[in-house]
DNA sequence: CTCAGAACAGACAGGTCTGTATCGCGGAGG
DNA sequence: CCTCCGCGATACAGACCTGTCTGTTCTGAG
């Protein structure tokens, strides 16, 4: 137990890897993947060049696991929202759109870290964009669980349109003022649940 | 008359300025403007790097040239749609959101210029961030005209969730199949109108 | 105590990037 | 005819990038 703790100079007490990826994940949000090297990482992250090396081969690596740990966290907290709403599918939609929302209209907000990326790497076979489309996917299939659920005629067109509808608000909060995206969102899911169709 | 059009020696017969803008465009569309450096253009339009730099002051200059491009082409489609259907905004709605969905659904389609700029430099003051600022600003300004012709309740909230939506559908190609664009966005823009009130 | 391995520090190679400078040509206008 | 000047070609400067290599220090296990 002690011997865990308290070391600040012990291998696993600050935990180099997580560190590293935390660095480079803010760093590549704040500024975008390409505009950031990775001595400006290493140097940020406190760590040596050999270090960010041996824990990810490469930086197309680094940032396939930044995108995966930003995944993570999203259902991450999808899932603690869903966990509230379990017998009620169309609360658990607002609740989901609710901090969605409220994560786009933060002061930082640059969009969504996966499509980014994946307008910053056109080749189609870049490891981090295998990662983002397994994402994009994945929110498409939850949205069809949650309108199965909700019992609509046409489930999986109903996915397809909210889904629509989040990765628009990722993108467009250039044009949204300030508190809007969530009744935005909510409203047009309450449309779009009412014309599928129940 | 004869001056101009004959002699391809002559200064302005090839239009050197638009010739490097045209093959810039295409290069930072298809491969991503950081990705495509200033001597691939200088090669793949066959011109001199001075003549680029003395049209374009800079490359940052000439990205922003590349969208104010794109700009003026998406609102010269977007005009010539709105003029066949003058008297019926419903009919027009229909008529924007399928070329733009067709367009999404294209083999080569890689996203909106002006998004991807976006995500690419994330400085707010870069030259393009201007233009593709102006452009989104401009989208929901010209869906806001349209919802008001519809003579419904809330016009400026409709033009907002239809600005999401087209802003969705310009990211989702990864998660759209062939053909899906153009119902899904025409489906939701009718549950959407019908549900803001008329 | 010894020793393998993890981490640090920093130099380095090889390439790419933007932007500038130099030189020579050839057509257009005075 | 002669003088600009737009243009091509190319070299160059200076910065930055990824990834490797070397050498040293420290830690924890046996």
């Amino acid at each position: 137990m002690s011997k865990t703790a308290a070391n600040p100079n012990s291998h696993d007490a600050v935990d180099l890897r997580g560190r590293i990826l935390e660095t480079a994940s803010t760093l590549f949000y704040q500024r975008g993947v390409r505009a950031v090297g990775v001595d400006l990482v290493v140097e940020e992250a406190g760590v040596a060049k050999t270090s960010l090396y041996r824990h990810f081969g490469t930086k197309d690596d680094l940032v396939a696991a930044f995108l995966a740990r930003e995944d993570q966290d999203f259902w991450g907290t999808w899932d603690r929202v869903a966990e509230k709403h379990k017998k009620d599918p169309q609360a658990e939609l607002d609740a989901q759109l609710e901090w969605i929302g409220e994560r786009v209209g933060r002061p930082n907000y640059r969009g969504c870290p996966q499509i980014n990326v994946a307008a910053e790497f056109p080749e189609a076979d870049h490891p981090a964009r295998k990662v983002a489309a397994a994402h994009k996917r994945q929110l498409r299939d939850r949205l069809k669980g949650i309108a199965e659920r909700l019992g609509v005629d046409r489930p999986n067109e109903l996915a397809g349109q909210l889904a629509l509808f989040i990765n628009g608000a990722f993108v467009s909060s250039q044009v949204l003022e300030a508190g809007e995206a969530i009744p935005l969102l909510q409203q047009s899911a309450h449309a779009l649940i009412a014309a599928v169709g129940r």
